[in-house]
DNA sequence: CAATAAATGTTAGAAAAATCACATTGCATG
DNA sequence: CATGCAATGTGATTTTTCTAACATTTATTG
């Protein structure tokens, strides 16, 4: 890459900086020089930028993500989670506040509030509010502070009390490890109040999991299974440990 | 459209609510179908799903969106709002903490924040979080609260408190209306609150705008101009009218 | 200022995607 | 159960995008 290279894919970087595409026509008119020599540039530009069908866009742009891919096996895994969250979503009441936790996991969820007249989303995380923005029905409340970048969440020290003046009546909570003793744990240490916040302000609070957490310890504890209501997984047989025990219901979908 | 075709539509949307694609063949083969059966759900989907190059996309997601046509005069606009915020990019310096305002003018100054080593951006807007949260060398601070569809921002009773908290060096205002007697405005009294604080609280106040705005007056008034201290637009002659008065300084971009 | 290298432009051909026309299937209705 | 209609599938055609090869221009260096 050279210089002149290098000014005009920082041109382009611009322009696509608040998201959006452009088409390699328009870019190639943007910087005077020809449609070859964009290519030129986006092939040397070590992936920050990609074509798509004739279409310029940034490559980290969340929007343009292959999400499923039915060669791999993350195939099912996707599949996986649309069960887990048609589950979560017979849970959920006409008029309800919800709280949606950070990660993948209950993405699939989000698209499945269009059925209801009016909803209410209360998140911190940027890709939760970001599918939620463009549902009509649904009012989005997000929590904010500072970025983080791994979880694609927001922090704040005033987050927990934020969260406790809404009304939450049901709290979706997702995890990266379940434990039957050790408890319910994640990765990062910044998702640890606001998750605790709403489970300690939810009226119904609801865990989401798909198998591969269950027995996982994970760095951040952030409650105890018998926190939960509801615990929705694939495979119910796993945490049916302590029968007879007050706990969770656990749901199999 | 029929019954099934919207059972289809249905169960891409979920697919792609959390953003992302999938390629149209594996859209076929999730639902079933031929790729041409998607193809015509997407064609009578009423614009709610476009093809990107053999790939589906939901097209009212807020990253997506061609952002640049020649054809259109808007071309020229973009380029306009382009050299306002290279001009409104030399008077950030290393270290600082800036407040970005809403809408699509201080757009491209994100974009340019890439030369600096650490910059803090501090927003209400989703779209200004959006292209930051990109940006590796920008610490992102987004003000929550309900969010707004009109412009992309969120609102809070809150909020004002959380700015005077936050050590802001430089302020990039955006306005939709101008006037030399009647002040500065927008159109969204939402918007009014946030704006004000950030003027308040900030080391330094910019407006940037383009020649469009001067002279026009908007439903929600925020500021007096003299409030900035420097005001960054195409044409400085037209707002050379008071000279010699105390007001802000006017930057031709 | 020639010689060389790098960058860019032009064209042709291959691959992929979009469109179209028509065949086939499945469903509802008399 | 035959009939008609809507939905879907299939293959041919057109258009667009991608790739590669070679020509031309621009910069660099001794």
């Amino acid at each position: 890459m050279n210089g002149r290279s290098a000014k005009r894919l920082a041109r382009l970087q611009e322009t696509l900086s608040g998201g959006g595409t452009i088409h390699l026509s328009e870019a190639a008119k943007l910087c005077g020089v020809s449609e070859m020599t964009i290519r030129r540039d986006v092939a040397a530009s070590n992936g920050a930028m990609t074509f798509l069908g004739g279409r310029l866009v940034m490559a980290d742009n969340p929007l343009f993500a292959p999400v499923y891919d039915l060669d791999e096996q993350q195939g099912s895994h996707y599949l996986a989670k649309h069960r887990l969250c048609k589950g979560a979503a017979s849970f959920i009441a006409e008029g309800d506040t919800l709280f949606i936790d950070c990660g993948t996991t209950l993405m699939p969820l989000l698209g499945m509030l269009g059925d209801f007249q009016s909803i209410t989303v209360v998140t911190y995380a940027l890709n939760v509010a970001n599918a939620v923005s463009g549902l009509p029905n649904v009012r989005l409340v997000l929590l904010g502070g500072l970025y983080h970048d791994v979880s694609q969440t927001f922090a704040d020290d005033a987050m927990g009390d934020a969260i406790r003046r809404l009304g939450i009546n049901r709290a979706f909570l997702s995890a990266a490890g379940v434990h039957a003793e050790r408890g319910v744990s994640c990765f990062h240490f910044h998702e640890v109040a606001p998750k605790q916040a709403a489970i300690a302000s939810a009226a119904q609070r609801l865990l989401v999991v798909d198998e591969s957490k269950l027995g996982a310890i994970r760095p951040a504890y952030f409650a105890r299974l018998s926190d939960f209501d509801v615990v929705i997984t694939e495979n119910d047989a796993k945490l049916a440990s302590a029968e007879g025990e007050p706990g969770p219901r656990i749901v199999a979908a």
